[in-house]
DNA sequence: GATCGGATCGGGGGGATGGTTG
DNA sequence: TCCAACCATCCCCCCGATCCGA
């Protein structure tokens, strides 16, 4: 039971809605808002979260682009390519390299989708992936020991996006993916050089 | 003012037909109901009760203030923001130290509502929020397990304020917290180092 | 006995390091 | 065999929330 404080003349007009005797205010609201006697719902929350990368969740949204079909809505700090995400606020703030890391490859993804989607099958380890497209999937197929050396990799999806990175790796291998992502992509040269100053 | 009692699910019923921030219950009701406002208007029940931190109630109250539309009240010590706030007498005086957090929040939120509003979303951790608005409606929506996870942090509203932070963390943590939410409010630099001291 | 502040300690994630492969 | 490149184990630190003491 939860007690609720309501003004004089809101608790008259209850009470004036009294059809039996005994009656309780509860259940005079319950009559004037037509709720049946067990009433039981739950009001469910839909909050897609994102959890991979906490920081800019309910930041300005820009740019709705589509994305397999569904539109999306890109936070303003990584629709403008690399170059504008290396200035912006959020980056500079983030601490964690595999999240600049990831904020790095959303960003490029926008920037130039079919250069990505290339240079995603280009980059890749002696055995195994580092970049590929629809991580579930990936997942439910995979046979047994295939699927227990893919997750030593902490392959994660990349926030607005369909592709998934390597994430379990060092911050120097990171370097080196980017690396790679970028020269394949056709990033400047100047641009290129900054990545180790900026993760 | 008059108080009933209700079941819980019609509680809940009533919150789930929030409209505003800060709407009380009996506001809802009466837009339910069709009911014209009140002559008198409530204060009270939009305001979080301050039993929590003690002794400043016959203070001097100034700077009437508008909260999600009802206006309120602040004491002087609240409202002349942090800095003001650090060198107050019932500040200094105050020996728990979450209460002292809260205080500083409520000062952090006058002083800059819209600087907070973003900050506070900005500011969480692993798995947790740590402030969010409108605690009484979240506490009523969210399912049985995320709603006890929810309460093993011991959420609370922060007086004068339609916020709610988190309370179950160590000294430390809300130096964190407290060092988050100032540094992305653009606090300087000096002040933000003296919460080690202050806290 | 009940409540409340918050230290403590278990759990989980980031990513350096040591081991492995070609 | 040795070296370079790569892999993924595992250490350390951070975060959460249980639980102890006031």
């Amino acid at each position: 039971m939860k007690n609720i404080e309501i003004e004089d003349d809101l608790y008259k007009y209850i009470l004036a809605n009294i059809e039996a005797f005994g009656e309780t205010p509860s259940q005079i609201l319950r009559r004037l808002l037509s709720l049946p006697d067990a009433f039981e719902n739950t009001v469910a929350s839909v909050t897609p979260t994102l959890k991979s990368i906490p920081s800019d969740q309910k930041v300005e949204l820009v740019k709705p682009d589509i994305i397999d079909g569904a539109q999306i809505s890109l936070p303003a700090s990584l629709a403008h390519g690399v170059k504008i995400l290396f200035e912006s606020k959020v980056f500079k703030q983030e601490t964690i390299v595999t999240h600049k890391f990831m904020m790095m490859l959303t960003a490029m993804y926008h920037e130039n989708k079919d250069a990505f989607v290339a240079a995603a099958q280009k980059t890749k380890g002696r055995t195994r992936d580092y970049l590929g497209q629809n991580l579930k999937v990936l997942l439910a197929t995979e046979n047994k020991e295939e699927l227990t050396l893919l997750k030593a990799s902490k392959p994660r999806d990349i926030p607005y996006t369909p592709f998934w990175v390597i994430t379990n790796a060092n911050t120097a291998r990171k370097r080196i993916i980017m690396t790679q992502m970028m020269s394949t992509m056709g990033y400047p040269q100047d641009l290129i050089e900054r990545i180790k100053e900026e993760i």
